[in-house]
DNA sequence: TTCATATTTCCATAAAAATGGAAGCATGGA
DNA sequence: TCCATGCTTCCATTTTTATGGAAATATGAA
């Protein structure tokens, strides 16, 4: 699960929370940076890992890179450890329906 | 998310998933570690840091010490991902329903 | 007591991950 | 062509995590 190292650390974990709620168009490199304070090295080091782990997708434009959360591997995430790692208890969906065994929909 | 952190390491991860089907009882610190073939203080070393991030808890029956899933975090962590991570897209338990807005039942 | 078993803590070492300055590459404008 | 901007890669350094032998602790049995 490389998902989850990608998103187990502080810095890309706010990297990927923030690029969330941005949606199909992302958000410029410099822009994150910025807001994050992070120094550009830094910065560039996470979104690789973010984009190896398949969390984030990358798109030139003009001279600004734009990143944009890639939901398909979060979606596969939540369904590996709803399906992984809560039986018997209270982590599922919904307990009373016998819950489709391998995934939901997938292709965000 | 310590959680995150505590899951993000395949030893680790496959450490929870044997624990995860063996409910309340738990498994003995030594069957863990035969079946995952760990020395023992690394063993040990893993099952401090599920522990230091709340995933398992521990229990003293004679000699053998039992090591148990806790749910709990986990279903705060899928909500967590669930609320945080997924805004949008396919990750939603179920896309139609306004969904609850802060988490399901808690407490397993 | 003494001993075997089960597991932990201690600790030195090794491996992996993160940090950020500096140099390099791409793009667009003058 | 030259320059500024936006980002990445390179790489030396630091920090964090993991590894596992050896010693220590706890429990129960003889």
């Amino acid at each position: 699960m490389a998902a989850l190292t990608g998103l187990a650390h502080d810095t890309r974990l706010a990297l990927f929370r923030l690029l969330v709620p941005a949606g199909d168009k992302g958000i410029a490199a410099g822009d994150l940076g910025a807001r994050l304070k992070l120094p550009p090295a830094t910065l560039s080091f996470h979104l690789k890992e973010l984009r190896h782990a398949g969390l984030v997708s990358q798109r030139r434009q003009g001279r600004a890179i734009y990143y944009a959360a890639d939901y398909a591997v979060m979606d596969a995430l939540i369904a590996y450890l709803t399906e992984n790692c809560c039986q018997g208890s209270a982590c599922a969906p919904d307990p009373t329906s016998p819950r489709p065994h391998k995934a939901r929909s997938r292709h965000a």
